[in-house]
DNA sequence: TGAATTTAGTTGACTTGGAAAGTGTTTTCA
DNA sequence: TGAAAACACTTTCCAAGTCAACTAAATTCA
């Protein structure tokens, strides 16, 4: 632990170093499908959940609503998901992948999974089960 | 480990949740004093380091030079640092602290040193021992 | 019931971030 | 030596993020 900064921003600072080297490669290659890093996590979620509102993922995928609402205009405008207006609630919005989406993560993933295999290699199971760990833990803690 | 997400995503994002804690935290209680958090981080490098250039800073902050440009633009307009000719290359700016961004560091370390001390203790030394060696090792990760 | 409040999501003005091109300095090497 | 290449940083232009205000639907409770 350096002790001449500050443990949050130090802490903070390593976070974002880890992170940004994965997110950076991660999002590299898939700027070559023409989608963001985010906009793939909230497809992966739409392939099983099926009536998230845009609360449920601005939740889970660390968004604020107006970043969402306007990563989705994108997402739409792409043709990938479409909104449904909530049943339940007309206030709510549920999104849903249209067949193009469906089909684009299975392109996605058919390339981004060799590199998968590689990248749990280099971390190692043993090391990314004790990451997973620490971060389960971490991101528990409340901050207020 | 989430098997139906890939590995890059997956880690991508639980390093993003956990940063993103910490981050938000520290953004929230620096903006009391006007500062970001990238500005905050490098207020405290040239506290120590003199005659660090953009480009040395931009990495050790993970910076785009662009980016960092800017961001120092705000802080010379701020009064806390300003620019200076290197010696020996005339290409080269080293940045150094004002009075005023002396004064400043001391005023912010004052308030946030306190939590630091509840954090850390949240966290635990043995975890966040764990955390370094873990985040140091997929820091050094070369992900192409 | 219905006026006031809360909630879900969007919009708009503004700030910040990034890729690529531009400027001026230093180095290389024929 | 001096033309070409490499380098350090900045500028420009566009993409993406944030705050605060807004719209419309649902809920509360006098």
């Amino acid at each position: 632990m350096q002790s001449k900064y500050t443990v949050q921003s130090y802490i903070s600072y390593s976070l974002a170093t880890a992170h940004r080297k994965i997110h950076t490669s991660l999002t590299r290659r898939l700027k070559e499908f023409g989608v963001q890093v985010e906009a793939w996590r909230i497809m992966e979620i739409l392939e099983t959940e099926t009536d998230f509102t845009m609360g449920d993922l601005a939740e889970v995928v660390l968004m604020n609503p107006p970043t969402l609402t306007k990563l989705v205009d994108r997402m739409v405008s792409d043709g990938i998901v479409h909104r449904r207006i909530a049943n339940r609630d007309h206030r709510q919005v549920n999104l849903v992948l249209t067949e193009l989406g469906l089909k684009r993560i299975h392109q996605i993933r058919e390339q981004v999974q060799i590199e998968d295999d590689e990248i749990f290699r280099r971390i190692g199971s043993e090391k990314a089960k004790m990451l997973h760990t620490i971060l389960t833990e971490i991101g528990d803690l409340d901050l207020q």
